[in-house]
Parts: structure tokens; sequence; C-alpha cells
RNA sequence: GGAAAAGUGGCCGAGUAGGUUUAAGGCGGCACCCUGCUAAGGUGUUGUGUGGGGUAACCUGCACCGAGGGUUCGAAUCCCUCCUUUUCCGCCA
């Protein structure tokens, strides 16, 4: 959520950021019902504060033994007119809310502008592609000709895009979780959490997928629970409603969750194998700092997650995506792309994201700052460390052998305990 | 799932046959005073949100006693719904 003042201050200016993003954006609406909300406030606080000195005028009265019927019927009158322009206020509340919750944050100045995905810039690249002299295999052929992942059967199960992991398989998707929470927890300071695999429609607001991205989450039937997208969306909202003192920060949270994702937009879109699937591992890493720290947080926690590649022996490139493809509630997002020999490309793997303070916003997450004494909104920095599935995808392309064998990366051996596959 | 009790500021804790509660008091925090230092003591201060005025420090209105409704001239206090916690019963990994 944006902050109202800074639009009363500075329409302008925001909407020419928002415009950076999508040329139809503006606060321009919102705007025109601040004035009006205002106003109304304004009027009802004064018809309230009348009341209050009337009221008790004729609680001396009656203790006087006075006759208060006339007087009674004049503050009955201002009763009537101050909840006119209460349900009135509460309208324009709302209105102005969802209005608000509907815009997306504003791009941070770095941010590239573009158009579309075309636009995005690629920062640095690290390793090289493997060049086979064999005929090499994608990850599902890989997969199922060492029955490892039982697509079949996954379908069977639910539906399309479900998969089910067996044997080694099972069993290296797991090693790749342990591996990244302890690089994380052991080498990078972050405290592990397992939170609750479903949230209410209050977290979801908080991050952003509600109520704009209602459709792209699994709902549970009678009850106010959605399945997590993303372990962003517990684990940022830890400390919603709650005021940090300074010294708590910045907080450092990993994660593994399952994401269950309905993938609504995507049909026909990475149909096979593991790269696009209903439910998937991954490991997140989650920050919340002061608004001084967080362009420099957001550059460490992108080289946490470089950190999984580096150590993996996987090649990948940073992109730094551009104003028309950064998340709604992102300010600037880095993209690392691995290598996916069957794609030909690098293919997204993480995506780390600085959010300003636009989710500390939605999620009322503050911190008292040690200075003023004051209360500011937390900086919300998140990026996956890493997707778990597509990790294993990649391991399956980049590290297979002619004779259609898969080497284990050396870091996942003690986790495996399997060199081979 | 059933029954009972309870939810008040950072914490503890008064206040409910509706009306100087603009929420007592304590602890903690902060500032200052006293003191050779420390401890003790003294004085003052102490939340959040949202409006208005002012360049600003600041001044000022309104709202907030788990959440949302209702009754009333007036609600922390009465009524309804929901949430949470505790205890008991049932079920269960």
């Amino acid at each position: 959520m944006l902050d109202i003042r800074l639009i009363r201050e500075n329409p302008e200016k925001i909407n020419e950021l928002l415009k950076r993003r999508n040329p139809e954006l503006s606060v321009d609406k919102v705007i025109e019902i601040d004035v009006e909300r205002r106003k109304i406030q304004t009027e009802a606080d004064e018809l309230r504060a009348l009341r209050k000195t009337e009221s008790q005028k004729i609680g001396e009265m009656k203790k006087r033994g006075e006759n208060t019927d006339s007087i009674q019927e004049e503050v009955r009158a201002i009763g009537d007119k101050v909840k006119a322009l209460e349900e009135k206020q509460i309208e324009l509340d709302e209105k102005q809310r969802t209005l608000l919750l509907n815009i997306p944050n504003i791009p941070d100045e770095t941010t590239p502008i573009g158009a579309s995905e075309d636009d995005n810039v690629e920062v640095h690249r690290t390793g090289e592609p493997v060049k086979f002299d064999f005929e090499f295999k994608p990850h599902w052929d890989i997969a199922e000709a060492k029955g490892i992942v039982d697509f079949e059967r996954g379908v069977k199960l639910s539906q399309s895009r479900f998969v089910m992991y067996r044997g080694k398989g099972a069993r290296l998707e797991r090693a790749i979780i342990e591996f990244f929470l302890d690089l994380h927890t052991l080498e990078h300071g972050y405290e592990e959490i397992m939170p609750p695999f479903m949230a209410n429609s209050a977290t979801m607001t908080g991050t952003g997928q509600l109520p704009k991205f209602a459709e792209d989450m699994y709902k549970c039937q009678d009850e106010d629970l959605y399945l997590i997208p993303t372990a962003e969306v517990p684990v940022t909202n830890i400390y919603a409603n709650e005021i940090l003192s300074e010294e708590d920060l910045p907080k450092y949270m990993t994660a593994y969750t399952p994401c269950f994702r309905r993938e609504a937009g995507s049909a026909g879109k990475d149909t096979r194998g593991l790269i696009r699937v209903h439910q998937f591992n991954k490991v997140e890493m989650v920050k919340l700092t002061t608004p001084e720290s967080s362009p420099e947080e957001h550059e460490k926690l992108t080289q946490n997650a470089e950190k999984c590649l580096e150590l993996l022996g996987l090649p990948y490139r940073r992109v730094a995506l551009c104003t028309a493809d950064i998340g709604f509630s992102a300010n600037k997002c880095f993209d690392l792309e691995v290598w996916m020999p069957s794609y030909n490309t690098y293919k997204e793997i993480s995506s780390c994201s600085n959010y300003g303070d636009y989710q500390a916003r939605r999620a009322n997450i503050r911190y008292r700052d040690k200075e003023s004494g004051k209360t500011r909104f937390v900086h919300t920095i998140n990026g996956s460390g890493l997707a778990v599935g597509r990790t294993f995808a990649a391991i399956l392309e980049n590290f297979q052998q002619e004779d259609g064998s898969v080497i284990i990366p050396e870091v996942l051996r003690k986790y495996t305990g399997f060199d081979k596959i």
C-alpha cells in the first residue's frame, strides 16, 4: 500500500513512477476521494465533540432533577447526523482502501524502465553453460528413466501438474532442502522458521496476494484459509500489527515450505517436467530492515541466493527486472536464472525483491526509531534460496552423464548419502 | 465438537444496578534533581490511529478497553454475533 500522505503531497511524482510500470496506472481517483473523506471526517469530529459536551450537560441536569426532554431531543438529532456522516465516512474509507490495495508499489529509481520482460537487464553471469558431446536429455526423461519422479501417478493422485518424487528422487529433494536451510542458518545468519502452510485472508492481504490475485491461490472451503503460494506470506506477516524496537532489526528468517499455486494463467506453458507445477518445495529468505539499510540488505540477500547456485556448481545469471516485469508489491527485483540445457536458455530459479515499506504498510509492521522515538514502517525483503524442484531439475540436466547417470554435487552428498543416480 | 470462565495501555492490575474515567494505581521505560560513585530516594513524563492549525518545535479535535454490530441523550460498563485464551468432557496423530 502506498502512503496516502506521500500521494497527497506528491501526486505528480507518484503518477510518473507508476506509469513506468504501466501507463494506465494513476492515483488521481484516490486523491479525489481523499479530499472528500477528510472533509467529512472534520465535520463528523466536530459534531461528536458537540454531542459529548451536550450529553454531559444532560447528566448534570438529571442530577439536579431538571427536565431534560427538549435537550435530549436536540442531542438525538445531532446523533442522527453523526451516524449519517459516519456511514458516509466508512464508505469512503473502504473505497479508498480498496483503491490503494489495488495500486502496485512504485518502482525504485534504480529499476530499469521497460515495457516488457524483454527489457530486463542482465547484471552478470557466473559459470559456463555445459557443452555436451553426447545427446543430452531433458530432466523429465532422466527422472522417468531413473524412476525418481513418478509423473503419471502424481497426476492420478491429484491432477495434472502434480508430481510425486520417490526413492533417490525424494531423498535428493529432501537433501537440497536441508542443504539450503543449513547454508542460510549456519553460514548466513538466518533464523529457521517452520510456519503454517495455510494462511488467512488478512495475512494474504498483508503481503499483497489479496485482493488482486485471489484466483492464483487455493482456497479452503468453509474456512478463511488459503494454501500459501510461498513462505514469504506467513514469514513476512510474523510481526504484523506489531511494533519492533530498532535493536530487533534487521531480522533474518528462512523457511522451507511447500508452495501451492493454481497457475491459472499459464495453461500450455512448461507442461512437462518440474518447472511449473501446482505444488513445489521452496526455501525462502525473508528480511525485515530499516529503510536506510534495505538496499544493502537486498543485495546481500541476493548474494545469499547466488551462493546456493555457486556451491552446487550450476551456471546462472542475475537479471534486473524492468518496471514492467517486477512483482506487484516490489520496488526492485533481481531474478536468478539457472542454465537449463533442455530449454537452451536460463530459467528463473530465484526472485529476490525489495518491497520498501509497501508490504509493511499493508501488514502494519513497524519499529520504533531509536533517535526520534517515533514509529516507522520496516522495509521487507525476500527471495528464494532457492526453488527446490527447479534446482532438482537443473542438477539432473547439468550433471547428467553419457551413460544416463547423474553426478550429485559434492555439497549435497552428506545429505543424500549417495554420489550418483 | 460440547460446557464453563475470561479478554482493559509495553507488562501487572482497578473500574461494570450506564454520566467529571479526558481509564485509578503499580511495575517497566525516558528526562531531570539529590548524591564523592553505585544503590536507594524525589520530581516530571510515557500508547496507537486519524483530522485541523503551524516552516518547525508544538498546539488542538476525534476515535481506540479482543473484533464487529445494537440499545441509549450518553457505553470499558447493557444486549447480539464472531475471534482468542484457560479449564473440563468427547474425539484424535
